[in-house]
DNA sequence: CTGCATGTTCAAGCGCACTTGAGGTCAAGC
DNA sequence: GCTTGACCTCAAGTGCGCTTGAACATGCAG
């Protein structure tokens, strides 16, 4: 296939030119070439995008996703490490979702008043944060 | 018990007296008055201050936990709409671990040649992004 | 040759959840 | 009375992931 343009990147991929042109400033894309001033772009760099789409989705930053991807194939050890930080993170979710439903149809008048709710507060004051993620 | 300033407030549940004084400003937690200049906070304050750490934790805005926690008692009908939402969110993540781990294992030498790994990786690309979430 | 759509750069802005810093105030202890 | 230190206000800054806007360039159609 020939190499395609931003505009055309861009439909395909779902993922807005700026964002493209941010991308290709911080190398999690390159961009093969120029027509004039305009970007060219290999049409598997949709794919990379897909890739860059599902880590985001994941809760990882731009920078996490750089590492995973920077290297020929993605980098399995770095992988499996993302992958523990999400075990991780679905547990705590899971968790609380399981405090948060009791506490939907728990029959205590004054939900605060609820002793299962307030241990499931509590553990969650007792956590540790993290990092910012997930887009608009 | 007596009321407590706002280092004891901090002390106590772990958040920072700046954050707190924006708390205050953004409605979610007030103050029962001032002794001078300094505020004073009524010592369940704290346990306000877990319930909006569970929310945080939950990947709420503080807004949301706004909305939940405006009123004498937790909004329930809000809660469960958050609930939902929390469990798609779960759902998402648990799918794509189970991609993710996928990835790790697998014998292809080219992680990107192998197909299950590139129908999750579409599957991600069709997604919409939501909110972004999760402190620091 | 001209017009215009579609690109380009670079700097600034945005939303969220805070943090930081400068400069001020006040109660208590010496 | 004076210093100290905890607290105050208000404006500006931070980090992430982009978006927006102004000013400019280029390829192609008519």
């Amino acid at each position: 296939m020939f190499d395609i343009d931003i505009s055309e990147l861009s439909q395909r991929s779902g993922v807005k030119a700026s964002a493209l042109r941010f991308y290709e400033e911080k190398g999690l894309i390159v961009s093969t070439g120029r027509r004039g001033l305009k970007r060219l772009f290999a049409p598997e760099t949709a794919e990379r995008l897909s890739l860059i789409a599902l880590g985001r989705a994941c809760g990882f930053t731009l920078d996490e996703i750089a590492d995973l991807l920077d290297g020929p194939d993605i980098d399995r050890a770095r992988l499996r490490a993302q992958i523990a930080q999400l075990d991780r993170r679905i547990e705590q979710l899971t968790r609380m979702r399981e405090g948060l439903r009791h506490a939907a149809d728990c029959k205590v008048p004054i939900l605060t008043d609820c002793p299962r709710f307030r241990r499931i507060v509590k553990a969650a004051g007792h956590h540790r944060r993290r990092r910012r993620a997930e887009p608009v």
